[in-house]
Parts: structure tokens; sequence; C-alpha cells
DNA sequence: TGCCATGTACGAAGCCCTTCGTATATTGCG
DNA sequence: CGCAATATACGAAGGGCTTCGTACATGGCA
């Protein structure tokens, strides 16, 4: 995961997701899957990924006529990287207020505190 | 705490964690603060502080030559969006995902992790 | 074989953010 | 009083992101 990479833009993000999730595919199967969500053409997305490409941020293989696409940077560092950049720019680098944040919201549900509570006690012998 | 209100941009949310932090103030003052971590003009931040001012994110006080801004938006509630923003965009809505990344990250010390594990104990009784 | 569907390449527009330079007004002090 | 310092207002440039239209190549099928 190279340090130089950038911090994928939201288009950029949206199409890394579909690619870690259903792997290495073609603008066409990409386009499709975004199409379900809203409205896009199809040159936006080629469009993008071209220059997600020349970013390094995923790889493509031109062999066939319909080039397939893969991403190039592990899902872990750049969602990493997100929570990272929030956390300077907002949070004063402290962790304890984000997870505060996003325990508050409405997104967190009693499952996810759940899962939350079991990630500490796992987490906290091998603490830093 | 309107819901039409903007998610604050980058150098917007600079300038509210000092409103926040310190109170109303001048521009000047905004200013001598932010030069303490880089380099910047002065009629950048008040440019920014003049948009900001018309998104309603700061109301301001103009009754000396030396206009008074104050933040318009609650701390906890902009923050509360940029969590659940960064939510929507990477972590499928997952609060338990995005804790975990929190955690994983290079910022969170054992003492936030000693935070958290109480903010935990604290919930617990009030989940929703 | 020839045409239509389907690809890629590429330029450019529109938007927002950030930044600054310049113009102009006002204040207070020597 | 007049000038230097200090304000605000405002226009505009430059960069990045997103979007799309258009041009062109290619491949498979009738």
């Amino acid at each position: 995961m190279p340090r130089g990479t950038p911090i994928p833009s939201n288009a950029e993000l949206a199409i890394l997701l579909i690619l870690w999730r259903e792997g290495p595919q073609t603008v066409r199967a990409v386009h499709d899957s975004l199409r379900r969500e809203r409205d896009i053409g199809y040159t936006t997305v080629l469009k993008t990924m071209q220059l997600m490409a020349e970013k390094k941020l995923v790889t493509r293989d031109e062999s066939e006529r319909s080039h397939v696409y893969r991403a190039a940077v592990e899902e872990k560092s750049v969602k990493r990287r997100l929570v990272s950049d929030l956390l300077d720019r907002a949070f004063d680098g402290s962790a304890a207020q984000l997870v505060m944040q996003a325990l508050s919201d409405k997104h967190a549900s009693a499952e996810d505190l759940k899962k939350i509570r079991q990630l500490l006690k796992e987490n906290s012998r091998g603490a830093r």
C-alpha cells in the first residue's frame, strides 16, 4: 500500500467499494452497479476509472477489448486513512471523541454496540 | 441546528473548531490562531468567514468596526454529521466497522481505549 | 461483408473550494 | 489634521472533482 497513493474522492470511493466487494470487473459492470443507486452516465464512470488508473488506485487488464479493472489499494488501509483523516481534521486526533460521536449517531444500532463491545474485549489484551 | 446547513468544508471546519474552542472573535484573532499552524493570508480567512456567514455557518456582529464572528452551528451536530457522512460513504452505515478502524488507527491510544470502554459501559443501559 | 452495438479516448464545461490581490473605508495617533 | 495601520468588500485565478458529449475503433452477427 504505497504511501503516495492519494485518498480517493467520493466517486472513486464508490467505485472502489464495488471492486472490493465484487472483485475485478469491467466498466460496464461497475456502471450497472452504480446505476442501481443513481443516474449516472457510462462515460462518466469510464472517465473516473481511467483517472483512478492514472492515480494507481486501480490497475487494469487491457488484454481484452473490455478492460478489466482491479482495486490496487487495500480496503483496510484506505478506510484507515479515511478515518485518520477525519480524526485529524475534526477530532483533534482523539479516537475516543470520534467513537463517541459514532455511538450517538443514528446509525449505531444495539447490534453495533454489541459488536463493538466484543471488539474492545479482544483488543484489551493487545492494547498498545 | 437547521437541516439545511451544509457540511463545512475543510477550511471552514478549521475555523469552526477555533470558534467553538475559544468563543466568538474577530477575523484577526482567527487568523492569528491559524497562522500558528500554517501560512495563510489574512484576506483568505476573511473571505472564508464571509462565505461562512452567507451559508449560516456563523453569525457576525457588525456593530463594531471589527466584526465579531460566532459559530452558528453546534459542535456536536456538525461532528455527528461528519461521522454520519463517512459512515454512509465508506462503511455501509456500520458504526461497528468504523469504530474498528478507529481503534486500529495509530491515533488510538491506550488511554483512548480506556475512555471508550467507559463510554460503552455508560451506554449499555440506555441502548437504543 | 457490412453495419450496429459496444468499447475506449479525450476535451471541456460547471461547480466548489481555496487563495490572494486590489480597492476602498475608517480609525486613532503623532 | 493627515497619514499609517487596519478593516471590509469583491473579483478572479487555479485546482480538483464530476459530468457528459463526441470521435473513433472494433467485433460479432445477419
